[in-house]
DNA sequence: GAGTTACACGGAGGCGGCCTCCGTTTGGCA
DNA sequence: TGCCAAACGGAGGCCGCCTCCGTGTAACTC
C-alpha cells in the first residue's frame, strides 16, 4: 500500500536552511506563540521569506514540523527517564520539558489539532507514543514509591495543560511556570 | 464601594453605531472566527475604522461585549424554556443555541477567558448566571423523563465544546452542527 | 579545473489588516 | 439660530502574508 518513497536528498546548503528555520522557528513561537511572525523566523534563520515557503509552504506544515520533533523530544526523554538513577528528579524533568511544550504549542490550529486524530498521520503516531511514555514514567516514579500510587497519567497532564494555559499571556516567564510545577510536584508526593 | 457611575449617555448617533458595530462583529466573528478582520466589521457596520476603535479600543473590549450578551441571551433563553410547554424541545433548542455560541467564541484569546476568573468582572457573573440556567433547564427536563437522570450539566456543556471544537474548521456548515446536536440528544434519552 | 544545469536562494512588490491622528461633521442645548 | 463638545471618517504609516522571477550555486560530468 504505502511504499516508503526515500524523501529525495536535498542539497547541503537546503539542508543547513532547513535546520536553521527549524531552529528560528522553535525559538520564535515560543516567545511569539503559534500566531508568530514568518518573517522573523526567516530573519532570524538569515534566509529570504521565499526560502521559508519554499521548505514549508504553509504555518501548518511549519508547525507539524515542530510539534513532531517536540513530540518525538519528549518521547526519547521519557526513555532516558526509565534508565536514570533517580526517577522523582525524572519525573521532576519530564514534567518541565513537557509543560515548555504545552506552552509552545499553545493556540496550536484545530487544522494541525485534527492531525492528531487521524490513524495513518506520523504526528498522531508521535503522540500516541509520547502519551505511552509518559505513563511508563509515572508508574515507574510510582513503584519507587516517589509518587501517590492514585495519581493518573491524564489527570497529570491536564493539570500541566492547566498551567500551559493559565502561563499564556505570561510572556517567557519560565520562574513563573516553574513556581508552577512546584505546586504540582508536592502534589504528587506521597501522604505521610 | 463600587459606586454605580452611570455610564453618560450616548449621544444618538453614538449609539446608532455602536448597535451596528455589535450587529455587524456578531456577523464577522461568527464566520471568520474571533481573529475576524476588524476593518470588515467597520466596512459591515457602515462606519470607519475610527469609529470602531473609539467604541472599543481593543479587540478584547469587542469580544467581550459579544461575549458578555451572548451569555446573557443564553440566560434569557433558559428561562424561557423553564416556562415552555415542552421540555424537550426546550432543552433541544437552548443546546443548539449553546452550541453556536461555543462555535462563535471559538479560540477566544486567554487575555478574555481569564477575565472569567476575576471575582468583581460581569463577565464572569454573566458567564455563572448562563450556567446556573442551563442546570436548571436540564433537571426540569429530568424530572419531565425525557433526559436520562445521570447526565450531568458539566458533561453535556463539555460534549457541546467537543461539538464547537470539533466544527472548527467546517465553515458555516450548521447542517453539520445540527447532526452532531443530534447524536447528543439521542444520547440523552432515557433507555427504554 | 571548466562547463552545465537543475535546484535553491532572496527579496521586491502587491495586498490587506492594525491602529493613530487630525481635519470635518453633527447632535443637542441655550 | 448659533455654538461647541462629541463623534465621525479615512488617509497614512507600519507590518505581516505570500508570490514571482531574476540571480546564485552545489553537484555532477568530462
Amino acid at each position: 500500500m504505502t511504499e516508503t518513497t526515500t524523501p529525495k536528498p536535498l542539497r547541503a546548503d537546503a539542508r543547513r536552511n532547513r535546520e536553521a528555520l527549524i531552529c528560528a522557528a522553535t525559538r520564535t513561537f515560543a516567545e511569539q506563540g503559534v500566531d508568530g511572525s514568518l518573517e522573523e523566523v526567516a530573519r532570524r534563520a538569515g534566509v529570504g521569506v521565499g526560502t521559508l515557503y519554499r521548505h514549508f509552504p504553509t504555518r501548518d506544515a511549519l508547525l507539524t514540523e515542530l510539534l513532531s520533533a517536540s513530540f518525538d523530544r519528549l518521547r526519547e526523554l521519557s526513555r532516558e527517564g526509565l534508565e536514570a538513577d533517580d526517577p522523582a528528579q525524572a519525573l521532576a524533568e519530564y514534567l518541565r520539558q513537557m509543560a515548555f511544550h504545552s506552552r509552545t504549542f499553545r493556540g496550536v490550529p484545530s487544522s494541525v489539532k485534527l492531525a492528531l486524530a487521524e490513524s495513518d498521520n506520523p504526528l498522531a503516531a508521535s503522540c500516541t507514543a509520547t502519551h505511552a511514555g509518559w505513563a511508563e514514567l509515572l508508574e515507574r516514579a510510582q513503584d519507587a514509591g516517589v509518587v501517590r500510587r492514585d495519581a493518573e497519567p491524564g489527570d497529570v497532564l491536564r493539570l500541566v495543560y492547566g498551567i500551559a494555559w493559565a502561563t499564556d499571556n505570561a510572556g517567557d516567564d519560565t520562574a513563573l511556570v516553574d513556581r508552577m510545577l512546584g505546586l504540582v510536584l508536592d502534589g504528587l508526593r506521597p501522604a505521610g
